[in-house]
DNA sequence: AGGGTCTTAATTGTCAGACAATTAATTGTA
DNA sequence: TACAATTAATTGTCTGACAATTAAGACCCT
């Protein structure tokens, strides 16, 4: 990882360096490329030390600011840290369940707003994923988890509650079912699906009697997981899915029916 | 998003400057914190150029390698691209289905190689989740899909095929079953979830007469893909898991009893 | 000897100014 | 009109410098 990149035309002398495949690349992204190599193939481990800026813009043979620019792209991603002072320097991060949530969090919704998915897709997805774990977690839901859920509900009723509260309430009533599968790799992955799709829910509104509609369900899951019956919890999934698909197409149509602004 | 950010002791003016929740972070992060505000609250839409560097200085009041460190930190992300020449610059970037896909297998990747996951917990987040979209993919199915199924279990047969390349292609059918479902949102979280999984996989080794099990039942799920029959899917991808974890379990007390490297 | 304070060195953060490389638009010319 | 040369705008990179931060070591006092 510590050998200079190819540079177009000032090379002068003759050792063999390994050329990156896009020559034509910025030489911040080779380097970028280069460290987080040395750190996918465990050449880096977590909390190792990097070569200071100094350093590393001799060993790969540019100037410090080209140095710091690949060494923010890698912290943007959060696989380093820089700490200043006497011992301070570049840092392999230890990527958390929280950080990479949150950072699939900001994929997925960027990628659901820039590419006109539509409300239909993503809510099938939704679905379809949380019924997924409905088996594992009415097996294993633990007493928080239908705390949790039960409060969200309760959250739910409050009349003067706004549209897009509701809709985040929601959101964690679905989180904890999901994190009642006792799975944090299918939490990290489902539940990131979910709160990406947040924004898209947003789009509709959920007036008083379609309120109502969602918690009765939401209190028929919650009764489900409370005896384990799985089959219960997924046929009501299903019905969750039917109910937001239908509130959603009257939306539309509601929507399509306006004169354009 | 053009108004200068708040800087610690230089401040001679006294307009009211949006100060960052964090103070004490980086200006080119605050900065870069700014313009992917502006990104996703819509203010710059898709293909939008930024202003130049220059002006960019100039507007947040810093230099411009300080500004150049905040765009790399954006191109890390793949939320800008960079043009040189005359009319080149900063555009927002549309973030494609590839590249988020990338970006998350790269994530979930790190996430699972630096926390320990174990192995039972990996396995059975994939076929949760495999199993989720089985319904979708055993409907929708079309004649490619069925295709790709066929020629990676034909790929799968090859006598002298090494391990990775084995779970590679077990990866690959798996995906065509994913795609089947043809909803882009299920593909893009679940077969990012199943590619992450594939180092895990790769420890353990794929010996000939278990090959000879994953093959009969890919065969089995590719069949009931052909007929329709979902539910036959779901009962061949239970037993994929339940295979998968056996053979690991037995790999891993294998490695057990070998003496300590 | 112990403890607190000061100095010092290492390192990242930021700046200014400069030049090279690239690319599209403009201008000039046949 | 078509083609070539020039020009201007912009990003990529370098050099050198200084400020801010932090830990370690030196020093002094009790």
């Amino acid at each position: 990882m510590t050998r200079p990149v190819a540079r177009p035309e000032t090379r002068t002398d003759t050792r063999p360096v390994t050329r990156r495949q896009k020559t034509s690349a910025d030489l911040s992204a080779q380097i970028a490329a280069a460290i987080r190599d040395a750190i996918v193939s465990g050449e880096l481990i977590v909390d190792a030390r990097l070569p200071s800026e100094a350093e590393l813009s001799a060993q790969f043979g540019v100037s410090r600011p080209t140095v710091r620019e690949a060494l923010k792209r890698l912290a943007a991603q959060s696989l380093i840290r820089t700490q200043r002072g006497a011992t301070g320097g570049a840092f392999v991060n230890r990527l958390s369940y929280a950080e990479a949530y949150r950072q699939q969090i900001t994929t997925s919704t960027l990628l659901l707003s820039m590419n006109e998915v539509d409300f239909e897709t993503a809510c099938e997805a939704r679905y379809t994923m949380e019924r997924a774990c409905a088996p594992l977690a009415a097996t294993r839901r633990e007493a928080e988890h239908l705390a949790r859920m039960h409060s969200e509900i309760a959250r739910q009723q409050e009349p003067d509650l706004t549209d897009s509260d509701f809709c985040a309430s929601d959101v964690a009533f679905h989180r904890a079912l999901v994190d009642a599968a006792m799975n944090p790799v299918l939490s990290y992955q489902l539940a990131g699906a979910v709160e990406a799709m947040q924004p898209l829910m947003n789009m509709i509104t959920f007036k008083a009697p379609y309120r109502e509609t969602l918690i009765a369900l939401h209190m028929r899951i919650a009764d489900a997981m409370e005896r384990q019956d799985a089959n219960r919890v997924v046929a009501c999934l299903d019905d969750l899915q039917s109910e937001t698909m239908a509130l959603s197409r009257k939306a539309m149509a509601q929507r399509a029916s306006l004169p354009r602004t």
